[in-house]
DNA sequence: GTCTATAGACGGATAGAC
DNA sequence: GTCTATCCGTCTATAGAC
């Protein structure tokens, strides 16, 4: 097997580096889900993957790249998450359903790792801010988002930054107050009720927002 | 002047050391304010007061302890803005009024201030939580916003945690991707109508939501 | 690539003189 | 009460041998 080694090279060596990496990452996330996102540390993170913390910048520049890589990972997780909402939703399905899925899905993100969600949603990590790459995954996932509100009839600028914020204070006041509860997320079938109306009452112009029974 | 010394004994002093303590608050706050909580460090306390580091365990037990009371402080702060906002309602100011007034000093509240925001409202102190006591006043402001909203007939528990969802997600939108602006905070309107509505059409039983106009 | 050793900085907290 | 001196821990990151 493997007839590609010809010419190009040390295609070999690449993989099982991206597979270390991917390891050290892998790590990363088991320790910052267990002691907490402030806590990881680099010696934790070479220990898991049986390594000293030097050998970790074989692999990454600094504690801020490892950061910035597992800031792309849970924005690709989100990606997929969307994605599959997207997928198992009739192609029928009203927009209220559109819209409980969504929110339905984020919560349950969210408190599927606390650590994830204050990574990505949260400046939680003191010194690191995301480096404008990383950053640039979170921007997609904010384009697929509105793809995906658009299939639920949802497009003007404001709608979007509504439902944002519908989302972001389910999921802040769920995670802050009723960890691992349903004290908000039951609450999405409600949320999702009274902003369809209010899109419907409010709606201007010729701007159609599909009706729930057709 | 001070004829009060007879007997009383010590209360003078108890007086200096409790200003004491107010300063080191006071620097306290505009530190964290200005370099960022988690940048917090009781070397740069101690020395915007004049002091060196271990004076201040003359005044607090530990740096937890500062945490829990500028913890309280800020609640304290909190509760002042309620009642201001309560005593500036006319005594027949609608129930949207009232919702809009708090949603609105509350988003400035967090604006004013944004280590405030992240020692109150979210977990933002790697070791540090809240002590029962310091907790106590957070709850204490709680019920203070209670008493806020049953004036404005809002009185149901799941009817709280929504405006409660409502107000944090405004907030935490606000101060994620525009700290300084109005992008959300501009919303409240919109979200307070949405929220009214949403409480008249859903109202069972006899509960009566007052009237916007009598 | 991985290691040991260590630099260099920062943090909270304590001992004991004054 | 305040100080100096220091302990002891944390961390990221680098130098250089192997």
């Amino acid at each position: 097997m493997s007839v590609v080694s010809l010419g190009a090279g040390p295609s070999r060596v690449q993989a099982r580096r991206a597979q270390t990496r991917r390891a050290v990452l892998d790590a990363a996330w088991a320790l910052a889900s267990g002691s907490g996102l402030e806590a990881l540390s680099l010696r934790d993170i070479a220990a898991s993957v049986g390594m000293r913390a030097p050998s970790l910048y074989s692999y990454f520049d600094s504690k801020a790249a490892i950061l910035d890589a597992l800031f792309v990972d849970g924005y690709r997780a989100l990606d997929d998450q969307i994605a599959a909402v997207a997928a198992s939703q009739p192609a029928k399905a009203s927009p209220t359903r559109r819209l409980a899925a969504l929110l339905q899905m984020w919560i349950g993100f969210c408190q599927d790792d606390q650590a994830r969600y204050r990574l990505l949603f949260t400046n939680a990590v003191p010194g690191w801010v995301a480096s404008a790459e990383a950053y640039q995954s979170s921007l997609d996932s904010y384009l697929r988002l509105c793809d995906y509100l658009a299939g639920a009839g949802i497009t003007e600028a404001d709608d979007i930054d509504l439902v944002t914020a519908l989302a972001a204070g389910l999921v802040a006041q769920q995670m802050a107050n009723d960890p691992g509860g349903d004290r908000w997320l039951r609450r999405v079938d409600d949320v999702v009720d009274m902003f369809v109306q209010h899109l419907r009452a409010h709606r201007k112009r010729a701007t159609h927002l599909p009706e729930d029974r057709p």
